[in-house]
RNA sequence: GGGCGGUUAGCUCAGUGGUAGAGCACCGGCUUUACACGCCGGCUGCCACAGGUUCGAAUCCUGUACCGCCCA
């Protein structure tokens, strides 16, 4: 092949994408067994939002271990999901076409949605709105996967999978099925955490603290039996129709004559008692709290542990219900003036009921001064607007807390990249404070696999669960029959009805490696996979993604789902802070790729060790490309036919002893000792090391060794001297194609491609001992001797390049005579290293004493030709 | 409130006990037949602060400050 004239970046990644699908490079060859085999469980994309710049940082990081497994010689499995599922997809959906669900309509399948999404939505029906998620989520796909394949990424897009598709259906409710055969997953009416505004269920996983605005209301609760009254301090007043006690920490001197009491709450006029929980937070407010039905987390424990009633009053809208005050449960010692109070509560929002009651407490004369505005935090959905509520509602869980200390053993025997993340783990698992709750109450998830038996009299038995046969999932149980049910007996007494929700999502992509490795319907390509090798994510989602993947695993199959996890931090701004939504999508990663090149990108990108948030740096990116582009040149240079006239051949491969001269003998050994050290680091998943090692040494090999050998290469020196040359060229550039082609994969397979067959990126990972056979003579004494001539090679040529800037003299002129004075160790090398100094410097004679401390003078140069 | 990381040149970052480094930026010089997307050279530092250990500390220990994040 012929050595191009001006080898340029320009198309090379449209020129690679097309060949490396064409020829199946990255083809996970599953014929291979599980110890020749590297599984990575790539993170699935949110495909409904759009890939920025932190996506393109943190999945070039686990292409670049992908690459180094390959080239190591293992089959890799890299595949890559889209995660399509759930309220992000749903929310683009609704604004994209103008629609929302209505689960109550029938399925219309002339159904179009409009060009232009319209001022009031229109309501379709839920087979209509997953086909417009799915619609719409094929066409995101299309366009991430072009981002991902224009980025270089070596994934086998034959394995891709989606979290809706049908066999994450299937893998998904499998194993919902496994966990409810065992009592693992468990249905139960209990407080849950609330989105008012979404409708659903969510997790604890899923909040968020927000500091918000907010204020101490201090209110009088009268001791009941007496005149005497107590202040409590609450920032949600509204709550106070749902109080059903107060607490205060048993220790609390100023309380405990209280306990065992009774107090009468203001307006409504209900008896609550007072009690004692060591939770109760003396320095908070006036020290005594109220508990109501259900106000935080605190409360639920509180009812809980103190097995107090429910009143509740928040409903799943998040507005007031209506209440009879004097009913049972609601018991009033003036039902009259409760329900008069009450009234002008009913069907409002928390905030506005509020600011209501705070009138009446007002004129009532049971509230003590001024609301005191404070700031604290508040529980939010992290998608979500307003704070969440705590509902009374039947949902799925699995059961999580009781497998907190296995979990936490789990985490110690995961190899944690870098090593300080599993704290964040640890911490996340230590502070569960309830079962994971698996239910949404949205339409694009996966189905629970699950109807329910309807009596007689028409009531829906949910205590008598129908699970779906395993063979047959997935199922969708709005649409199937249970066994033994026609689909007529559907919502019709003694007939059925489906659970109406679907999966939290994270249920779906915890089972991501069952997905991705064939369980259970693939037994041969899951037992060559599985568990996998590698979890690369960010850190965000060690407490969702990772925490939940790990339970999944350890329930189904009583191990870890990968011996790594590898963490990547975030892209910043310069300022620190974390690149925010708006500025991210400024930039697309297409236009960075296009502008800087995708191997230009990459450099940018693995500077980023595993765990550090790296600040988004053009100024990097374009040195990347510079490297690129300096790679092209120096390969074509290396690559030259040793005489001009020989025309465009490229040279054979080093062969073994062909390398003999002293300089070319130490520039090889330096760079067999660094390829130990990258391949070393490399193993440690420290990628940002092995790219800053090698291209120190690529510059170095550049800036001082092609210079030295310019002239004996060409022949000069004779004959031997230039074979010598040329074989180190050759071998030196091959080893470092290859070390730099995990990332630079664009420009390094051009090259390669120049001389030599197959793709580099199925090459063997370069080896010191594949350097050091090359070489001629490896005893102690002659690598010393070796090292000692270049060193002393590269200290006259800085020395007498920084004279030559020092006197401007231009590097064309010659100069006359150098005079160097030094020890004699270091005179008697100019021998070995004057003829090659001589070229690369221009310099006519070296004239050698011995003495010190060393001088290297030039002595003159050549006058420059009149003009 | 508890914890984790960070703080090194104007910027981005290497550097885990032995004379402070790289790239970018900046300044000066140079069209050298691989490369001007280049080459040669130069400038740039109380290594956040305060103590301690040590013959010796950017590096180890203690504390403080600030930045970011996690958990409560």
């Amino acid at each position: 092949m012929a050595l191009p004239d001006k080898p340029a970046l320009e198309g090379l990644e449209a020129k690679w994408i097309a060949r490396w699908a064409e020829s199946k490079v990255y083809q996970f060859d599953r014929s291979r067994p599980r110890a020749d085999v590297f599984a990575i469980d790539t993170p699935p994309p949110t495909v409904s939002g759009s890939l920025h710049v932190g996506h393109v940082f943190s999945f070039t990081h686990t292409d670049l271990i992908a690459r180094f497994q390959r080239m190591r010689g293992k089959a890799v499995c890299y595949p890559m999901g889209w995660d399509d599922n759930g309220l992000p997809t749903e929310r683009r959906v609704q604004n994209y076409y103008g629609v929302r669900c209505d689960p109550s309509l029938p399925y219309d399948p002339a159904f179009t949605p409009p060009a232009q999404p319209g001022k009031q939505p229109i309501s379709v029906s839920r087979p209509n709105f997953i086909e417009l998620c799915t619609r719409l989520t094929g066409e995101d796909e299309k366009a991430f996967e072009h981002l991902w394949t224009h980025l270089g990424l070596s994934v086998d897009w034959a394995m891709t999978y989606a979290t809706i598709g049908k066999r994450s259906q299937r893998v998904s409710q499998l194993a919902f099925v496994n966990l409810l055969k065992r009592g693992l997953a468990y249905q139960v009416e209990a407080p849950t955490l609330w989105d008012v505004d979404f409708k659903t269920a969510v997790a604890q996983a899923e909040l968020e603290d927000r500091e918000m605005p907010g204020a101490f209301h201090k209110i009088k609760f009268v001791i009941a039996g007496t005149d005497a009254a107590i202040d409590i301090d609450t920032t949600r007043p509204e709550l106070i129709p749902a109080c059903v006690a107060l607490v205060a920490h048993p220790d609390d001197e100023r309380y405990r004559p209280l306990f065992g009491k009774d107090v009468i709450t203001p307006l409504f006029g209900v008896r609550a008692p007072v009690k004692a929980h060591a939770l109760a937070d003396p320095a908070k407010g006036s020290g005594i709290a109220m508990i109501c039905t259900f106000g935080d987390i605190t409360d639920v424990t509180w009812w809980r542990e103190l097995s107090l009633p429910v009143r509740a009053v928040i409903q799943a809208d998040g507005t007031l219900r209506e209440v009879t005050w004097g009913a049972a449960g609601w018991e009033s010692v003036d039902a009259a003036r409760a329900q008069r109070y009450y009234a002008g509560l009913t069907r409002l929002s928390a905030s506005k009921a509020r600011a209501k009651i705070v009138e009446q407490l007002k004129e009532s004369g049971d509230l003590i001064g001024d609301p005191r505005p404070i700031t604290h935090a508040v529980k939010f959905f992290e998608k979500g607007d307003r704070p969440l509520e705590i509902i009374t509602s039947r949902q799925w869980f699995f059961k999580t807390i009781e497998f907190r200390e296995a979990l936490l053993a789990r985490g110690r025997e995961l190899q944690w990249h870098p090593e300080y993340m599993r704290t964040r783990f640890e911490n996340w698992v230590n502070g569960l404070n309830g079962d994971w709750c698996i239910s949404r109450q949205r339409f694009f998830g996966v189905p629970f696999p699950v109807w329910y038996p309807i009596d007689e009299k028409g009531n829906v038995d949910h205590g008598r669960p129908i699970p779906s046969a395993a063979d047959r999932l997935p199922i969708d149980p709005s649409t199937d029959a249970p066994p033994g049910y026609r689909a007529d007996q559907r919502g019709v007494p003694g007939g059925f009805a489906g659970d109406p929700d679907v999966m939290d999502t994270w249920a779906t992509s915890s089972v991501s490696p069952q997905i991705v490795c064939g369980w259970p319907d693939d037994p041969d390509l899951f037992a060559r996979t599985f568990p996998m090798d590698l979890r690369p994510q960010a850190h965000d989602i060690i407490r969702t993604w990772l925490f939940s993947s790990v339970l999944r695993t350890h329930l189904e199959h009583d191990s870890l789902p990968w011996a790594h996890a590898a963490i990547s931090g975030f892209v910043v701004d310069p300022d620190r802070k974390k690149m925010s939504k708006s500025k991210g999508n400024v930039v697309t990663p297409l236009g960075l790729l296009e502008e800087h090149g995708s191997d230009g990108v990459r450099y940018w990108a693995a500077s980023g060790r595993p765990g550090t948030d790296t600040a988004f740096d053009t100024g990097q990116m374009r040195v990347g490309r510079r490297l690129a582009i300096k790679i092209l040149n120096a390969s074509k240079f290396a690559l030259a036919p040793p005489k001009p006239a020989e025309g465009t051949a490229v040279p054979e491969p080093a062969k073994a002893g062909s390398i003999a001269a002293p300089v070319d003998r130490a520039m090889i050994r330096s760079l067999a000792a660094l390829v130990t050290e990258a391949t070393e680091a490399f193993e440690t998943y420290d990628y940002a090391r092995v790219l800053q090692r090698t291209e120190t040494f690529f510059w170095r090999f550049c800036d001082d060794y092609l210079e030295l050998v310019k002239g004996r290469r060409y022949g000069e020196q004779g004959p031997e001297g230039a074979g010598s040359a040329n074989a180190a060229l050759t071998a030196a550039l091959s080893v470092m194609l290859r070390l730099f082609a995990p990332f630079l994969p664009f420009v390094t397979e051009e090259v390669w491609s120049w001389w030599q067959q197959g793709s580099i990126h199925t090459a063997r990972w370069p080896t010191s001992d594949e350097l050091l056979s090359l070489v001629t003579d490896n005893s102690e004494a002659t690598r010393h001797a070796d090292a000692r001539a270049y060193q002393w090679a590269t200290d006259v040529l800085f020395e007498v390049r920084k004279q030559r800037s020092e006197a401007k003299q231009p590097l064309k002129v010659p100069i006359t005579r150098v005079t160097v004075k030094a020890e004699d160790a270091a005179v008697s090398l100019m021998p070995i290293v004057e003829a090659d100094l001589k070229a690369a410097l221009r310099v006519q004679a070296f004239e050698r004493t011995i003495g010190e401390p060393r001088e290297i003078v030039v002595a003159g140069y050549e006058p420059a030709p009149q003009a």
